[in-house]
DNA sequence: GTCTATATTTGGATAGAC
DNA sequence: GTCTATCCAAATATAGAC
């Protein structure tokens, strides 16, 4: 048998890391970041405690995982966006981009937004939440050139009352998943702005 | 001396009680609510650890006591709010109550936000949380009556729609309280509905 | 009423066998 | 690579002295 080339190991190693980082979220969407203990991350993976170890640091190390390919997800997403032809079109790329994401998902939205308004005092959290934060900034920058290039009078605020209006709505649905009618809000939403 | 009657004792055990709750909801915010010990709260109540077990049977029972003067917060609102004479100063009175709110003390409408986040699998937290969440929906349906009045279209989506947006500012304001210009958006906002 | 000391539990992390 | 057994720290809760 021949013996396995260093990329095979690292690709092995890499699809376990992946199982164990699924198990993570799903845990951790169904009891909380601080509640859900290694061992319920581990036991979700199919593989031991000790394992786990061998391929995370530990349970910051999981978070800090998530967060970042949380941070990839909204890089890869804004950049999707700006292929789109015109201004409007790029809102509304991320507006139902966002929407579809919260309605498809309301639980990962909802974890997400749990970790955004942990307490600043815990430092393990707040240093990953620090970075979705960032990121988000850097985002929202971004929409406002978008808004610049419509021309509208002060683009900057009008950005904000865009991403205000569109995290309203997310944070409803994400809340009230059953009662809240999002087609017809999201319509009524867009309508007031395009 | 004479001895303290049972109402005198009733009332000071109040007061020691109202102290503890005020030392938790402080170390609530700045920790997090499983991030923070007994101990902690003990401490900045200025009582021993023991003692604090004299007036709270745990933990828990210091959030239920948090999330119940929450409720009522929420109820005297909306009681007061239908006081005003037409059903557009109502309403008026309920966004700026919840914006000065949220402005005033973002991190106490951030911790909240961070209670109604939480996983629905933690029993002890997700019992509170859903008591909030029923008397949210109750007062939404008041609300719902306020535009009813006002006689629009469609006062279930209006009033959604309404909610909606605060919601949305009052989020945007606890996560980024620094950039974010709320009186400039409340003016767009309102602007917008009346 | 109040505190200190202690019992108990939980869970993060490590060591060592296979 | 993987598991089991174990260590250790932290935190809840209680017991008992003052």
């Amino acid at each position: 048998m021949m013996p396995r080339t260093r990329e095979e190991n690292e690709r092995i190693r890499q699809i376990a890391k992946e199982n164990i980082s699924r198990a993570a979220i799903e845990v951790f969407i169904e009891k909380g970041y601080h509640a859900a203990s290694i061992d319920d991350v581990a036991r979700r993976a199919g593989i031991s405690k000790g394992l786990l170890y061998n391929y995370f640091s530990g349970k910051a190390d999981l978070l800090r995982e998530l967060i970042l390919s949380r941070i990839e997800e909204i890089v890869q997403v804004m950049k999707e966006s700006a292929t789109k032809p015109t201004p409007v079109e790029q809102l509304m790329y991320i507006a139902e981009h966002a929407l579809q994401n919260v309605q498809e998902r309301p639980s990962v939205y909802r974890f997400y937004l749990h970790i955004q308004t942990h307490p600043e005092a815990d430092e393990v959290v707040s240093t990953y939440s620090q970075m979705l934060k960032e990121e988000m900034t850097r985002q929202s920058k971004l929409q406002v050139d978008i808004f610049r290039k419509m021309g509208v009078p002060d683009p900057h605020l009008q950005s904000l009352h865009f991403s205000t209006a569109l995290h309203g709505m997310m944070l409803m649905y994400a809340t009230y998943p059953e009662n809240f009618p999002l087609p017809e809000l999201k319509v009524k939403m867009l309508s007031t702005f395009f």
